[in-house]
DNA sequence: TTGACATCGTTGCATATGCAACAAATACTG
DNA sequence: CAGTATTTGTTGCATATGCAACGATGTCAA
């Protein structure tokens, strides 16, 4: 280590360890996603938000999952032309584009949602008892970002 | 929410939590080293590691920070070509490419490590006592993944 | 109503990325 | 020692990404 740095510990850095960790664990679900049904990690992200909350349109996914809407444009085109969802304007308001599921799309989601709680109940074991305290501490990560 | 599909907790799914996350730390500290010192991400991951860790290669940089080695490779060219460190080839194993700090790596590490000191404080303040629960946690997450 | 302003989604474009192929060096086997 | 396999870093290439610009729609004030 040079002498002329500061005391920094990298293994306690926290948007270090949070990258890493987060990068590893999608790395790892990605490459089922993406080999065996040949979806992105983005498609997922959006597929799983459609399926599982009402009545999205596009800039609510960008702001739940916290990825840029031209990435969610293009994961919904694709998904759209895969025949898994369709994008439809809002009639209350036809600046939105609102996103629905496919019957294939529910049905893909019903695929690939037993390997996702698998990978989920994975980590819970390992976790154990860690596991409530590691929200906890998520959650107050997530709450000052936006301000 | 589609009838269709199984039961699953999207807002305590770790894979995506984790992600948005260090998503959203690291996309605002991007921000202050893209925007007034030119460093990207993999360029501040790479300087940050040479600058406290011993002797580096850019093997060992990859399993360190979990960075694909052709990102680390070209993130060490860029940083090289900055006048910032300089890659030279290992004396007893000349496959390896090893990395050094030159004096104006120090000096700009000099100026960035209080940055993230500041950041890392601030994440700290906000957590409390949760700060040991989630490093914990953060061990045992990482661990597994290798084997 | 009209016109200035804000919001939403898409797209063009420069850049970043991941992966596989590769050359150079080393390790291993007999 | 020769010959094969393994490791390491770089690069080519197809694709993904981020950002800004844009068109379309909606909001608001006068």
């Amino acid at each position: 280590m040079s002498p002329k740095l500061p005391q920094f510990d990298l293994d306690t850095y926290l948007p270090f360890r949070l990258t890493v960790i987060a990068g590893q664990l999608s790395a790892d679900l990605s490459k089922h996603y993406k080999t065996k049904f040949g979806i992105s990690m983005p498609e997922w992200r959006v597929l799983l938000n459609v399926g599982y909350c009402e009545d999205l349109s596009v800039r609510d996914i960008e702001k739940r999952v916290s990825l840029e809407k031209s990435k969610v444009s293009r994961a919904a085109s694709k998904l759209q032309a895969k025949g898994l969802l369709i994008k439809h304007v809002d009639a209350h308001d036809r600046r939105l584009v609102k996103l629905t599921l496919t019957r294939d799309g529910v049905r893909l989601l019903n695929e690939l949602i037993p390997i996702a709680q698998a990978f989920q109940a994975d980590l819970d074991a390992k976790l154990g008892a860690m596991a409530a305290p590691l929200h906890t501490a998520l959650d107050v990560l997530g709450e000052g970002d936006d301000g």
